[in-house]
DNA sequence: CGTTAGCACTCGATCCAAGAGAGTGCTAAC
DNA sequence: GTTAGCACTCTCTTGGATCGAGTGCTAACG
């Protein structure tokens, strides 16, 4: 059924007072608003059907209404306004992207630390890796009698390495043939896709390989691990405390403590490959701990089809309008400065 | 002026009672502990005068005595029992020491975890890095066609990499060279001590060096930055709330946001080269925010002369003596795990 | 028939006074 | 030096009274 649309505006303008105010909202402070021309009387009755309908809800019976998760669902599907960004905020972004050379853990993090300051609610961001890593380089050396490092390239740029520690003396010629062979066998493969038999044809191809080979399997072994299991950046968690929702500490206690496991915050949102704005509103979230509490996040493309992720958790009333605005030009500058290529920033760990 | 013997008692269980309870502790309360056997007239009497010394305060007319901070500096300098850790604590270290070939960021950010999680207060760790870095290998190769990797592997093992973008085509031949003489000439040197005349030298003997040597350059650079600017690792910020202390939102909210900048905790406690623990009680924190909290802090030796700190922030009434005991045993382990050389982790950035 | 004014009613928030209880400091006796 | 006694102080809790915002319902209005 759809709402008229008195009832779409009386919807709309409940949120936009609840999301600045905090307060509940009566029929008079409604009717002060000016923009809507009909009595309190009036909205007292169109708010009861609302809340029949399941977009209000009345806290106890002498206050007023806010709205529901599914009050704020409509609204930011159909109701909300676009927002405009203020020039300064852009101002301050674009510096972040302007500095150059800096690892994409640091421009995340410098960015969602501005993102946070400007929304006053905590940020979080991720790089979601693609399904390979293709060989572009390997390089093994020795570094002292018994240590050799192993240094992998990948074809997106990000340099992997480890130092292995050898059971016995470390023979350089052999590490030089054998890195040699991987990058003549393997290179643009992805390494977590090389079979045992090739590993074995390896070993028998390269006098003296079989020695050192285990420590590059191993090595591989472990990107993969590391691969798979991705960890946000937060940034700005206290200031979840400035708002009104969690002046009851243990619901503070309990969203921080969520907030505080970075892998599962990395699994918040399904990674999306459109640039819109997604949101998950209070009981849509499945974790427990954010049942009141809602994430808005969006993409931006990182090259070679990566995309990250950026966004931002707060309560259930926020207003979603603004940091739908914030986020997307938050999103489209790190996207054009991640993908562009032209300052692709050493992705090294 | 030295205390009697009977008025450090008396402190010792004011302390003792105050941190368990979190409540002032009073004259009755104190006399029903047993272990002084004395009329609560008598304790009044004597704890009218540790007030009169600054050892104890009141926070009102009719309440008990809490502690201040020069009293817990008392206790922890002279009064403090040694605690025995249970055995199931021991256990749980020990399995996070014993996995092996892990980087020792990850390590930290366990052991933090593992500490928070036995404290119930934020713990944080930091490895303190030598004054140098001493190059052990450069090596440089071209990756594509306008692209090159710079990996350098100090003595320290400690592998740092970038990506660099050329503007022109890269030659492969001489990265190669430049690779050879850099390593030739600098090795075991402190990268951040090479001269402007050595790197001129330099670019006159490789042909074509000039134009890939400021790359190089621009790189060490960067190392000096991101050597000096050391961040701590932070875990378990949430369970602050979990304390009486921080039942008022501002109190919780004004720590909470120093402890997020981790640079500034790097800064936190003077690296110490013994392992002795610290305690910086209350206002002997130069930070405004931790005017009302202590940090107990310990450091361990990570190999090379260099030491790693680990340490507990919480608010001034915490449990010294366990956390000492605690702290103690985990930077022993520590210690021994990570200067034992036998496991050495790749320290890969 | 939608809209509006009027009105009784509900229920949280605030205020205040009274009382309980904990703990003190002082004094005087042991 | 130690202790019992006691008046005093101050916080915390409790309960009732009041306030006021906001509702839902009803009846009248255009």
């Amino acid at each position: 059924m759809e709402l008229t649309s008195r009832k779409k505006k009386i919807l709309q303008a409940v949120v936009e007072s609840y999301v600045q105010s905090a307060e509940p909202v009566g029929s008079q402070a409604l009717a002060g608003r000016g923009e809507l021309n009909v009595s309190p009387a009036t909205l007292r009755h169109e708010m009861a059907e609302l809340e029949a309908l399941g977009y209000l809800e009345h806290p106890h019976t002498s206050a007023g209404r806010i709205p529901t998760p599914l009050g704020y669902r409509l609204f930011v599907n159909e109701l909300m306004n676009r927002h405009r960004l203020a020039e300064a905020e852009r101002e301050a972004l674009d510096a972040v992207t302007r500095m150059k050379q800096q690892k994409i853990d640091r421009l995340l993090l410098e960015a969602g630390d501005l993102l946070s300051s400007l929304t006053q609610y905590p940020s979080y961001a991720l790089a979601l890796r693609s399904e390979a890593v293709r060989l572009l380089r390997l390089d093994l050396f020795a570094t002292a009698l018994y240590t050799f490092v192993i240094v992998l390239v990948s074809d997106t740029h990000e340099i992997k390495n480890k130092v292995v520690r050898h059971k016995a003396e470390v023979v350089d010629e052999i590490l030089r043939a054998l890195a040699l062979h991987i990058n003549h066998t393997f290179v643009r493969r992805n390494i977590f896709d090389i079979s045992e038999s090739e590993w074995s044809e390896l070993e028998r191809d390269v006098a003296g390989a079989a020695e050192y080979s285990p420590a590059v399997r191993l090595f591989f072994h472990e990107l993969r691990d590391e691969h798979e299991e991705r960890e946000a950046i937060l940034t700005g968690q206290s200031r979840l405390l400035d708002h009104p929702e969690y002046r009851d500490i243990a619901k503070a206690r309990s969203l921080l403590e969520y907030l505080s496991d970075r892998r599962e915050l990395a699994r918040l949102a399904p990674p999306s490959p459109s640039s819109a704005v997604q949101f998950i509103i209070g009981p849509e979230n499945v974790a427990e701990q954010l049942q009141n509490a809602s994430v808005v996040v969006t993409s931006y493309p990182i090259g070679d089809g990566i995309r990250g992720l950026i966004g931002i958790i707060g309560p259930t009333r926020m207003d979603y309008a603004k940091l739908t605005s914030r986020l997307s030009y938050f999103a489209g500058r790190l996207g054009d400065f991640l993908a562009s290529g032209e300052d692709l920033p050493g992705k090294d760990e």
